[in-house]
DNA sequence: ATGACAACCTGTGGGC
DNA sequence: TGCCCACAGGTTGTCA
């Protein structure tokens, strides 16, 4: 479900709802996830205030006056304000009970995703990630430097987190055919040039969709329950063997590192 | 260092 | 209707 637009879309949409509050008690039901649930979760955040909402990459960074807890949503993974005392769901593995009758409830049918719990600023997780994708830092001539002598099929290039975080799968193939490059092409052998428009796409489509609150496939809802309505401006990703919007030359669907690319042979060279 | 690939886990949809 | 397989928004770790 989540790629960077839908992970800011959930930071925004629970801010509102987290800051300032206290929270009462930590309900943790199923503590297996990307990597185990701290033993100790309850009794560090109990007590703690919320003060400030931040995201790196696709990690949520909920500061305290504690410390902070930092969530990634993997794959499935959505946070949701509710009343606390609504009924459990299955695959409903974490409550943040609140100090105002709400809660913080974290859903993961995959558990692809993580709580981790920071004393400092820093994790080795965040440790060795690229620029952010819509800081002024990562730019096409970023790209061009970082990608000489690289080989890999530039899609995969962009996907690297080392590179430049939050660039998944949906918005890897929307960004490269709005820059016309083929995916498979070798991330070495793409111009300066192009990686200008690339990173200017790269920005935009970003941008465009938190705008719009995300893509909704499936069931994605931000963090006041309402969905995103990016899904359907998607140029390329997901409409195998409709036409291109730009030439109507129908879309093909080739496999790159397990990961479906979708694009027009015409346009994307 | 680089790149290819398996792994983690559940749900869903297509084909038969 | 039911079964089996392939695949799904992400990331880490291993191996050649």
């Amino acid at each position: 479900m989540p790629e960077l637009p839908e992970v800011e879309t959930t930071c925004r949409g629970i801010a509102p709802h987290i800051l300032s509050r206290q929270v009462d008690k930590v309900i943790v039901r199923e503590p297996r996830l990307r990597w185990p649930v701290p033993a100790n979760l309850s009794q560090l955040l109990t007590g703690a205030t919320f003060l400030a909402t931040n995201r790196r990459a696709k990690y949520l960074l909920l500061e305290t006056d504690r410390g902070t807890l930092m969530v990634h949503l993997g794959m499935s993974g959505s946070l949701r304000i509710m009343p606390s005392d609504a009924p459990a769901l299955f695959h409903d593995h974490i409550d943040i009970v609140l100090d105002d009758g709400q809660c913080l409830r974290y859903h993961d049918p995959r558990r692809f995703g993580s709580f981790h719990w920071l004393d400092s600023a820093s994790h080795p997780l965040l440790d060795h990630l690229g620029p952010e994708p819509l800081s002024a830092q990562f730019s096409g001539h970023y790209l061009y430097e970082q990608s000489r002598n690289r080989r890999i099929p530039v899609k995969q290039f962009v996907m690297d987190g080392k590179v430049v975080v939050g660039v998944g799968n949906i918005y890897a193939n929307e960004a490269l055919f709005m820059a016309g490059i083929h995916p498979g092409r070798a991330a070495g052998r793409v111009s300066l040039r192009r990686y200008d428009g690339l990173a200017d796409c790269i920005k935009q489509v970003l941008g465009d969709a938190i705008a719009q609150g995300g893509t909704t496939l499936r069931d994605f809802v931000g963090g006041d329950g309402t969905p995103g309505y990016f899904a359907q401006q998607l140029r390329v990703y997901g409409r195998q063997g409709q036409p291109c919007r730009v030439c109507r030359t129908g879309l093909r669907e080739i496999r790159q590192g397990g990961r479906s690319t979708v694009l027009c042979v015409s346009c994307q060279r």
